[in-house]
DNA sequence: ACCGGGATGTTCT
DNA sequence: GAACATCCCGGTG
């Protein structure tokens, strides 16, 4: 990983008031990194990412307006929202758009890139190396990223977290379907995914495979 | 490989 | 009290 990483100026600005179905796409292939200062580095390459476009998108927590757990989603864009679900788990999104909108970008996949023994430290249970950060709380907890990260600011990296550009340019046919796991909003097609990544979460690899293979 | 259900507790109605 | 941007395990084919 490159030393004194940070996120770059162009990416940044990336983020800023720009459409969350603009950004998702762009974001395959960057990479996701965390330096804790207490051992190597881990990062790895987002392989697929959603679209949640605030108030007008039924199945995003914005959608009912801000409350004490989303509010993070309402401020600057390069923020980095979590928020904890299903009593056990916890997910991670870039925050694009305009403040006050509420819109951002789930990460949902990531293919490990450094740092691989620490994901697999932080997650016992995983025995292969697909196992790691395939699904968007499963990379959560290959990363540690908990509540004490929601409002952490990618930009400033003020929390040790950053998204990196290593060159590597977002597929020129990004795979796309619906979101997964969604009971209202479900018919957008505001999904994207690397073709064929071995590391995109369950259900979308077997579409992904078949489509590319 | 695929499917079904249980875990677990915060958030919002 | 219901829903939840999920994951894991044990069943069956």
């Amino acid at each position: 990983m490159a030393p004194g990483a940070g996120l770059p100026a162009a990416l940044a600005r990336s983020f800023f008031g720009r459409d969350p179905r603009e950004v998702a796409p762009d974001l395959l292939g960057k990479l996701l990194v965390r330096s804790d200062g207490d051992g190597p580095p881990r990062a790895g390459r987002i392989v697929e990412v959603e679209a949640y476009c605030g108030g007008a998108d039924p199945g995003s927590h914005a959608y009912r307006g801000m409350t004490a757990r989303n509010r993070t989603m309402f401020g600057p864009a390069g923020g980095l929202y979590v928020y904890f679900t299903y009593g056990m788990h916890w997910c991670a999104n870039v925050v694009c758009g305009d403040e006050g909108e509420g819109v951002a970008v789930l990460l949902r996949a990531l293919a490990p890139v450094a740092g691989v023994e620490a994901m697999f430290a932080a997650r016992p249970r995983a025995r292969r190396e697909t196992d790691l950060c395939s699904g968007p709380a499963k990379l959560c907890q290959s990363f540690g990223l908990d509540g004490t990260f929601d409002g952490a600011d990618l930009v400033a990296a003020d929390r040790g977290v950053w998204v990196g550009d290593d060159g590597t340019a977002p597929p020129d046919e990004p795979f796309q379907t619906t979101r997964i796991g969604l009971s209202a909003g479900a018919d957008h097609p505001w999904r994207w995914c690397v073709p064929g990544d071995p590391h995109v979460s369950g259900p979308a690899r077997r579409r992904g495979t078949a489509a590319s293979t």
